[in-house]
RNA sequence: UCAUCUUUAAUAUUGC
């Protein structure tokens, strides 16, 4: 009874890709892609569910039957492209754009300089910035921030401050994310009073926190083992009319794990329950992990159990958790087999849990062992970082054998390895 | 008529 694109949309909005797709396949001949809007949240959906395949798909039948793409939707796969680092592929299309007479504006430079900043391509980014000029297209905050980002993992985070000076002189106001970019990045690098001194700075500003603010504070606290002034923060958005969300209940009970408060942990879980979400796949593997290293492997498989129960598919994130806890007991014929478990259960192990598997071997003082899980990384596809090697050079160093740790070292510096 | 599409920030597992 709907209009096709009515329909489309619906679907979009409830999740149902793949009748989404259908009603494209089956009304291509009726004209569905005259609605370009509802065509577009199609292919953002897709590509938030990792199908951006499926999106190219429909993509060149639209192209197929005539029809010109917005540069709304050019923007769209361009994001996609970006998300996964594939800039070949995105500055494809931009060319495309062009030869079709559609010019690329500030959301296209924007995407291109976040995707570039996220490949590491600082360069390129420059010669984007450079380009801009030319064109007349004038960076906006949204730039500065993906820029920011990307000068802060990359340098010390210490430049915050010019950076900062630098935004304004340029005549962009930073934002709320400007600063909550740089009190996530300080607080992952450790300096949690920088990160505080930002987050105050902010609101000096005249910018009142949001939650995500609240909760990147939080994390940087937690992870130096701060819980008493992380729980500060919390106590203070509550005070303010901000309700915490999942990911902030998540990071403080991660928080209380690792500083040894399992008992404080559960309350909050008890917390975050009642107030109306219930543990999710973050919280599990955050138990299981935490209660597995405060010493409380029982209960942590408990947890497992009830995950189970509770219809959450244990992750590969889990498994690893189980893993690694299993290696630190001792236990390395378990471990070895939730590694196996994983393959039955259509999960994947990725380089976190060959590096665990590693790690446990290491520290059996079963290095051969380790070197031999190594190849089977590279057998089955999954490249080894900068930690798969340099866990096993410690293990070398650590029995005196400098011949053999300084061979692996030489096969990292060829592999050229991810770092961490 | 209006509205609806695209870009940037937060949580879990591995070595030192």
């Amino acid at each position: 009874f709907f209009p096709d694109d009515v329909l489309l949309r619906g679907l979009v909005k409830v999740g149902q890709l793949d009748m989404a797709l259908q009603v494209i396949g089956e009304k291509a001949e009726q004209g569905i892609y005259k609605n370009v809007l509802h065509v577009n949240m199609l292919f953002k959906a897709l590509i938030e569910a990792n199908r951006l395949i499926h999106a190219l798909k429909i993509f060149a039948d639209m192209k197929g039957r005539g029809i010109c793409p917005t540069l709304v939707c050019y923007n769209t796969l361009i994001s996609g492209f970006c998300k996964v680092s594939m800039m070949d592929e995105a500055c494809r299309l931009v060319k495309e754009m062009n030869t079709v007479g559609i010019s690329p504006d500030l959301i296209t430079f924007n995407t291109l300089v976040y995707g570039f900043c996220k490949a590491g391509g600082i360069v390129q980014v420059f010669v984007l910035l450079e380009e801009m000029k030319e064109k007349g297209i004038k960076p906006d905050v949204v730039t500065y921030n993906s820029l920011l980002r990307a000068l802060l993992e990359a340098d010390y985070p210490g430049k915050a401050q010019q950076l900062l000076t630098v935004i304004k002189d340029k005549g962009s106001s930073p934002d709320i994310i400007t600063f909550t970019t740089i009190i996530d990045s300080l607080g992952k690098a450790g300096k949690f009073k920088q990160a505080s001194k930002f987050f105050f700075l902010m609101i000096n500003e005249g910018i009142l926190p949001n939650v995500i603010a609240c909760s990147s504070l939080i994390h940087g606290l937690c992870k130096q083992g701060h819980m008493h002034a992380a729980t500060g923060i919390f106590e203070d958005m509550k005070r303010n009319g901000l309700t915490p969300n999942r990911v902030v209940y998540n990071t403080l009970i991660a928080g209380h794990c690792k500083a040894g408060h399992p008992d404080r942990a559960w309350s909050l879980v008890q917390e975050m329950t009642k107030s109306g979400f219930p543990k999710d796949p973050y919280t599990y593997s955050t138990l299981i992990s935490g209660l597995a290293k405060a010493g409380q492997l029982e209960r942590a498989c408990e947890v497992f159990e009830e995950m189970r129960l509770a219809g959450c598919r244990p992750s590969v994130v889990v498994h690893n958790s189980l893993i690694d806890a299993y290696c630190k007991t001792g236990h390395m014929d378990i471990a070895c087999r939730f590694f196996g478990d994983m393959e039955q259960r259509g999960l994947v192990p990725d380089v976190c849990s060959y590096n665990t598997l590693i790690a446990g071997f290491c520290r059996a003082g079963e290095v051969g062992i380790a070197c031999s899980i190594l190849l089977q990384m590279q057998e089955n596809k999954c490249g080894a970082d900068v930690i798969s090697y340099t866990t096993i050079i410690h293990a070398f160093a650590k029995q005196g054998n400098q011949a053999e740790a300084l061979r692996i070292l030489l096969e990292m510096k060829k592999m050229r390895c991810a770092p961490d």
